[in-house]
DNA sequence: CTGGGTGAGT
DNA sequence: ACTCACC
């Protein structure tokens, strides 16, 4: 087995590549089945709100377990107002608006990291700078991220979700590229927005995926396209590119709308993906969630085809579902009511580590007055379960066997007791399984046998959020710990990679510096802890006392014009 | 035959 | 409520 991705791949690995045909291929390859991905999502957890912690409007978008986006278009606007416009090589770039000590040095004449292209020729001023700014912005955020979780990652910066993801794949790994301007181009030329995208394969734009892909193959190519065997996944013999696409002719929205309606797509698509295709992406970085809307936990397997064996199963997949459901949604609150509990007194067994500051529980201690406790508490009550299964297809005449991918799936309420925290998760689990999940699988499978399972998913979707608008309650203290402490680095053993997404907009106004950010992988990390030091160099603020770095005053200063305005 | 997520259509 | 498309 390879630690390097790029060993991997020169020995023809690839990413869903059937196993079979990787023995194949290497013969030599460890195939592990039964993979545990709880630490891929305490590490994807660590790197999201490592970098949401320092979004000032929360927009944080994940994509997958391993890429983030940011809107950073008010951290940008605010420090272009903070430049001084005779020295910008000297420039400060302030992290928090209420302290502005808190930031680094840069040159906002230039860019941080490569550029696409390379080569800068003068235009837009004001887009140019905002960029300029951003990159740096972004390899201040790569090289935190690794200093204190050791994690290495790639960046993209842009003004589109599209555009910064895709523009960040062009520097892996661990580097970072932005997209600069002229963006779009007067006088017919072409802007570097077309020209970076015409020679993708159309099926790599994110949010062209296969099977949209595939119906735009097929009209333009005016046949199936083929799809040779033994190719990398998703690659098809013959390439249609954006340009392909773009200049075909009487292609347009409404072409494409009849290309590429039918059942399950949405209204409109045309007009989407033809936006798509000219780099506009207009849709906005999501804002955090303070719960996820569903959670699921599955298994796949080989052979799954009696009913004491689903039973055992479900009663699994119940176990991790609700272990899942109490790190994601309970956390622990203040609780007035005077209940510290006595020696002996039961408490319900739960890991709340997660979800609760160190530090927050000690202060609190101090109080003489009142005895306080963390009580856990549920931040949203799914309503609904639901179990989906994917059977196994029955063999062909001819012996072969039809792969499939379709879902079939039951819902129904989730009964209350699932919630209770005082009970083991195992007695709550067998309950679920007998009262409720057994009836569901019968409605999805009457037949006594006769089915075969490939994969079993089980989840709870519905979430009805508790009280207080939490956006902040749990991803909050997550990230203010990152202030506070260097967090102990979590080994990554997997070549974490690709992802891609979403849809389009004028790259030209004023529109959101994006980073996509992606996480590759560990280093050695050192186990560093950090001491917090009064700076003895530092100059106090004439205005409000507090000490300030000498390189950071100008700046410090200009942060007081501008606020006291 | 990976293990998840999100959002939209019907 | 269920399925599909996409990542």
């Amino acid at each position: 087995m390879c630690r390097d991705l790029e060993e991997t791949r020169r020995r023809g690995l690839r990413k869903l590549q059937l196993i079979k045909e990787a023995r194949e291929v290497c013969p030599d390859v460890i195939v592990v089945l039964g993979e545990d991905i709880g630490r891929f999502r305490d590490a994807s957890k660590t790197l999201y709100q490592f970098l949401r912690s320092f979004s000032w409007n929360d927009r944080a978008e994940r994509l997958g377990f391993d890429e983030v986006w940011l809107d950073v278009t008010d951290m940008i606007e605010y420090n272009i107002s903070l430049l001084n416009q005779h020295d910008l090589s000297q420039s400060f770039f302030v992290l928090q608006k209420d302290d502005p000590t808190q930031g680094f040095a840069f040159d906002a004449t230039c860019y941080a990291g490569p550029t696409h292209p390379n080569s800068v020729t003068a235009d837009d001023e004001v887009l140019s700078l905002r960029l300029k700014i951003g990159s740096h912005l972004a390899l201040h955020l790569r090289n935190e991220l690794e200093r204190k979780t050791g994690y290495t990652s790639t960046v993209g910066i842009s003004t589109s979700k599209l555009l910064s993801k895709l523009v960040g794949n062009m520097h892996k790994p661990r580097d970072q590229t932005t997209l600069i301007p002229p963006y779009v181009c007067r006088d017919g030329q072409v802007g570097n927005v077309v020209s970076f995208l015409d020679d993708y394969e159309i099926g790599k734009i994110p949010g062209i995926g296969s099977k949209l892909a595939q119906k735009i193959r097929r009209h333009i190519l005016q046949h199936e396209p083929d799809f040779e065997k033994g190719l990398v996944y998703g690659e098809t013999k013959e390439r249609v590119t954006v340009k392909d696409v773009r200049l075909a002719e009487g292609m347009g929205p409404e072409t494409l709308e009849k290309v590429l309606a039918g059942p399950g797509s949405p209204h409109g698509i045309g007009n989407k993906i033809w936006a798509l295709l000219h780099g506009i992406d207009d849709t906005e970085v999501s804002l955090a969630k303070a719960v996820p809307s569903q959670i699921s936990i599955e298994d796949s397997y080989i052979r799954l085809d009696t009913l004491p064996e689903v039973l055992k199963q479900l009663k699994k997949l119940s176990c991790s579902l609700i272990e899942r459901m109490r790190i994601d949604l309970v956390s622990a609150v203040d609780d007035e009511s005077d209940h510290s509990p006595r020696d002996g007194e039961f408490e319900p067994e739960q890991d709340l580590e997660k979800n609760v500051v160190d530090h927050d529980i000690k202060h609190e201690s101090k109080q003489p007055t009142k005895a306080r406790v963390r009580s856990p508490t549920w931040l949203a009550h799914p309503k609904t379960i639901r179990l989906s299964t994917r059977p196994r297809l029955p063999l062909n005449p001819d012996g072969t066997r039809t792969r499939s991918f379709k879902r079939i799936s039951h819902s129904a309420p989730l009964p209350n007791y699932v919630l209770s925290l005082a009970n083991p998760i195992d007695v709550i689990a067998e309950k679920l399984v007998h009262d409720t999940l057994i009836g569901m699988f019968r409605k999805l499978h009457p037949e006594k046998a006769g089915w075969n399972l490939s994969l079993v998913n089980l989840a709870v979707t519905n979430m009805a959020e508790a009280g207080g608008e939490s956006r902040t309650a749990n991803g909050r203290d997550i990230g203010s710990m990152f202030k506070r402490q260097e967090t102990v680095h979590k080994e990554f053993t997997a070549y974490a990679d690709e992802p891609t997404t979403p849809e389009a907009e004028p790259a030209q106004k004023s529109k959101p510096e994006e980073s996509s950010i992606s996480l590759n992988s560990s280093l050695e990390v050192d186990d560093n802890s950090w001491i917090e030091e009064e700076n003895e160099d530092d100059e106090r603020c004439g205005i409000c006392g507090m000490p300030v770095p000498l390189f950071a005053m100008p700046a410090h200063l200009r942060f007081h014009e501008v606020k006291d305005e």
